[in-house]
DNA sequence: CATTACCTGCAA
DNA sequence: TTGCAGGTAATG
């Protein structure tokens, strides 16, 4: 469920709900999901108490009292889910831990993409921050996004889903800003005029700010950290609606093609190349 | 740049 | 049964 109005939606939560939570155990039922294994992993974090929950591109990243650091990523199926001992097992669920106070945090993930990964003792915060690019809502003016753009010849799509380039985008988000500024997924990224880089960069921070302000897009499998769904998959603009009208374009219909392998949804109208 | 791999559920 | 799925790393 990864972009970044989903996982800072978590984010955000977790924070409410684990931070001074203390781990008693952990469990798996599936080896590879903890990094780099059960025994090192589980070792390291039994006994430990959570001092924060950060976010950097599309990872969650745990800060212990022992000054250890975890990070999770949801890949596609991946939820985190708070509950307690009493509650009602979770489909999927392939990592538990249990907290001192009777509290869980449950991961779980139909297609077992997802990972929870101890860093090397040495690592911080920062060995993590400097893996990505700018974050789209806190570190990317208009100025920077343009240098990015303007730098590569790849298309604009796959340029805004490299997490080394721009951190926080993925293909729900990508699709809607791209449509949102009149801009076609295959464009040369250094074809855009400044008027087009600066639509682009202005509609991808409304369409983020809408997936945050709607608690993410619940299309498929995402859910909140209580189960609950997001809302944005009512505010598709153009993803996932092939066949239905463009909202600019009454009687033009969505269209769907493959850009990098990606599912693309475009307005024909809209959106042109060339 | 495209393809494959990691996995499984689900809709067509 | 086939193809598709919000991600990303590895490989040709």
């Amino acid at each position: 469920m990864p972009e970044l109005p989903e996982v800072e939606t978590i984010r955000r939560q977790l924070a409410d709900e684990v931070i001074g939570k203390t781990i008693e155990s952990v469990w798996e039922d599936w080896s590879k999901m903890l990094r780099p294994s059960p025994d090192e992993f589980t070792n390291a974090v039994v006994g430990a108490t959570i001092t924060d929950v950060k976010r950097r591109a599309k990872l969650l990243v745990f800060q212990l009292d022992s000054s250890r650091i975890f990070t999770t990523h949801l890949k596609m199926t991946g939820r985190l889910l708070y509950r307690s001992l009493l509650d009602e097992p979770d489909p999927y669920t392939h990592v538990l831990f249990n907290f001192t106070d009777g509290t869980q945090l449950r991961f779980t993930d139909a297609r077992k993409f997802g990972f929870l990964e101890l860093l090397p003792s040495h690592h911080t915060y920062s060995t993590i921050v400097n893996n990505y690019g700018p974050e789209i809502l806190d570190d990317l003016d208009c100025s920077i996004f343009a240098q990015i753009l303007t730098s590569s010849n790849r298309r604009i799509k796959d340029l805004l889903l490299d997490q080394t380039k721009i951190a926080g985008i993925g293909n729900i988000y990508a699709n809607d800003g791209l449509w949102m500024a009149y801009i076609h997924p295959e464009r040369s990224s250094s074809s855009l005029s400044d008027d087009e880089i600066t639509a682009l960069h202005t509609s991808l921070e409304h369409v983020i700010q809408e997936g945050l302000d709607t608690g993410g897009a619940s299309d498929n499998w995402y859910v909140q950290l209580h189960g609950e769904k997001g809302s944005y998959q009512e505010r598709f603009k153009a993803y996932g609606r092939k066949g239905q009208p463009c909202s600019r374009h009454p009687d033009v219909m969505i269209e769907y093609l493959k850009v990098g392998q990606r599912g693309t949804f475009v307005c024909p109208v809209c959106q042109q190349l060339g």
